[in-house]
DNA sequence: ATGCCTATGCGACATAGA
């Protein structure tokens, strides 16, 4: 089963991407984030006629995450626990032939310090306690989307030049690290141990022609999922297409 | 030291992104 992220940076901006895209990759299963539209607005004819049913937790301008599947999808959460007043949508999650899959659309935090970079890492904080609750259930678990963090310094182009962004402070790393070192596997890292693997590149200053991008869109694996895993890519082509997304299909491949 | 782009919204610039 061929499982994939993509932050879209807008449905309907990016659907004829999306769609090139779906026909050529042709992914079972794909994480959306950044959606930026409401559910009743969500293109899902358009996504029906590639061969997809649509699960959707939108919100108009920004944020909105949802999954796609050609198999049926049954929705198991929608939202993160820990924070009534919290109404973005950031999370959804379900399960997909046994395989419970999350599509994450973690906090920016920028400008840290501040409150945004304070919901951040309280955000991250309930995404671990419910992924130790997945991985107690000891199901193969896939955990997909736009984290929002660079892991190590391999992750940017420049340490020097993100060294007061939020998605690659030392408390964001230690939070993002504490949640792996539950037991979880990065699929691109695991298959790509060394050397930069960049998911994302700012539309800003020639950033993609230079290079000049960030891994910051990643599959977390259960163990059990982990054991499976056979590939992993990252779909950098796409970033060079007419109106392309400032971020890229990021996928794994997992034996059913 | 800031903006550089891009998408969206009851738009005529502001907010958000990262």
């Amino acid at each position: 089963m061929k499982i994939a992220t993509f932050n879209v940076n807008g449905i309907t901006a990016r659907l004829p991407r999306l769609l090139d895209w779906l026909a050529e990759a042709d992914p079972d299963v794909v994480c959306l984030q950044e959606i930026k539209i409401l559910d009743a607005a969500f293109p899902a004819e358009a996504i029906a006629s590639a061969g997809y049913t649509a699960l959707v937790h939108g919100q108009k301008g920004f944020n909105g995450v949802a999954i796609l599947s050609k198999q049926p999808a049954t929705e198991t959460a929608r939202g993160l626990d820990g924070d009534p007043d919290d109404d973005h949508s950031r999370y959804l999650e379900a399960d997909v032939c046994g395989i419970r899959i999350a599509s994450i659309y973690l906090p920016n935090g920028n400008p840290q310090p501040g409150p945004k970079f304070d919901y951040k890492l309280a955000w991250i904080d309930r995404l671990a306690a419910r992924a130790a609750a997945l991985l107690a259930t000891e199901q193969p678990v896939v955990l997909a989307g736009d984290w929002n963090v660079a892991p190590l310094g391999v992750d940017v182009f420049s340490e020097a030049a993100m060294a007061a962004d939020a998605l690659v402070q030392p408390e964001t790393r230690a939070k993002f690290r504490a949640l792996l070192f539950q037991g979880w596997t990065d699929a691109i890292r695991a298959l790509q141990p060394t050397g930069p693997a960049f998911t994302f590149w700012d539309y800003q200053a020639g950033a993609w022609p230079r290079d000049l991008g960030l891994r910051i869109d990643h599959l977390l694996l259960s163990p059990i999922a982990a054991d499976r895993l056979t590939h992993a890519g990252i779909d950098r082509a796409v970033r060079g297409g007419e109106r392309a997304s400032d971020h890229v299909p990021v996928w794994v491949e997992i034996n059913a």
